[in-house]
DNA sequence: ATATCAATTTTGACACTGTCAACTTAATGT
DNA sequence: ACATTAAGTTGACAGTGTCAAAATTGATAT
């Protein structure tokens, strides 16, 4: 668990400094390259300083997944209510789009948003920010639902892994360059509002 | 590139005993503790000799990915036509249900699966085994469409989007406890064939 | 104001890693 | 049989995360 700001001492705030650091050297040279040590570089101190602030890499890296998260949910509260209807479904539609494109703009915050539980467990910040994100999709499914429905959550989980999986595979450059991706993103959210109403007892 | 196996010269074949090394270090320890080194420790030779086979650990991993493409639709292939039924639509879930099977049978393997776009330039054993498993897809979605489509590709795109969206989401314990995945993976995929045909022009 | 004290940072070290060059060993072809 | 080439070893280099000890700084108490 990384400490909680202080007062400036000697370099100023440095914990801050190094949040900032480390996000701006995972945004330009991708997670492969993140280094906790030109992070201190950036930050102009020795290599052995943060650790006064993050017992280990993986706590920087949980602090920024974390920040990301905040972002992100502002983000996602902004853009639904940003469109011209005001439908469930239409809310839900924007909000995916937010998702997508989220995603799209901070490609390596958003993978360290959603890395390997080993990390979530350890802070609470990020644990804190990521369930804030899953209320806010549950509400907004629910929504679409309407009341009376005990099946929220899986069906949440369905619209979750769909943006996941489109956010993913577009960040991972898995889809091959003849597929539009922006009809992907279209046709896949707009199917989403039926989807999850489910069609009868079929 | 990594050389073609040839005639055993002293180890034996140490081209596939790091191929099998490395993925049974992968599966064991995780993607965070593959090591080259250790790959080499577990053959028994040397940290350098796997220099003679692989170029970088990138193309071994490369070759552990593409193995694990080729048991993948190996996989999908089989039960795909395992179920009572032989419609398109129970075929493409039957095909849903196998792949997120592996994904969460073969957690790491298939992480190295969708991992950085970079690695696929490298290796064509990988770019091969990645693109037919794309094919086979795309053929289980044009059946379920049926003919005069023109929207194939991005509809299987979809697809493929929700099955790695949720075999992510799982893989990285990504849902909540509470949450039964198994609801979630069968109501998920049992939407499938009709989102995926659209619903008439709404 | 000065001395004390604790928080912060630096220095130096350790055990790792991937990769490379030079050397040694083994197998093959002629 | 011997030269050649492939395969594996040894040793090195730069770089990493983490730790312990030392040094420095700012705040605090006297």
């Amino acid at each position: 668990m990384p400490k909680k700001k202080q007062k400036p001492y000697h370099h100023g705030d440095l914990y801050e400094t190094l949040v900032k650091a480390g996000t701006e050297l995972l945004t330009e040279e991708g997670p492969e390259n993140f280094t906790l040590r030109e992070c201190a570089r950036r930050a102009g101190v020795s290599h052995a300083a943060p650790k006064n602030h993050f017992a280990s890499v993986e706590d920087l890296l949980s602090e920024i997944a974390a920040r990301g998260f905040d972002q992100f949910v502002a983000a996602l509260d902004r853009e639904a209510d940003s469109g011209p209807s005001q439908s469930p479904a239409d809310r839900l539609i924007a909000m995916g789009r937010a998702y997508v494109a989220f995603a799209r703009a901070n490609p390596a915050v958003y993978l360290m948003m959603f890395r390997h539980a080993q990390a979530f467990a350890k802070s609470e910040h990020l644990q804190r920010a990521s369930h804030a994100a899953w209320m806010q999709l549950e509400t907004a499914v629910a929504a679409v639902l309407g009341p009376g429905r005990d099946d929220v959550a899986p069906r949440a989980a369905h619209v979750w892994a769909l943006v996941h999986g489109i956010a993913s595979l577009i960040i991972d450059r898995r889809l091959h360059p003849s597929i539009d991706t922006e009809t992907v993103i279209a046709h896949s959210l707009a199917s989403l509002p039926a989807a999850i109403r489910g069609l009868g007892p079929a």
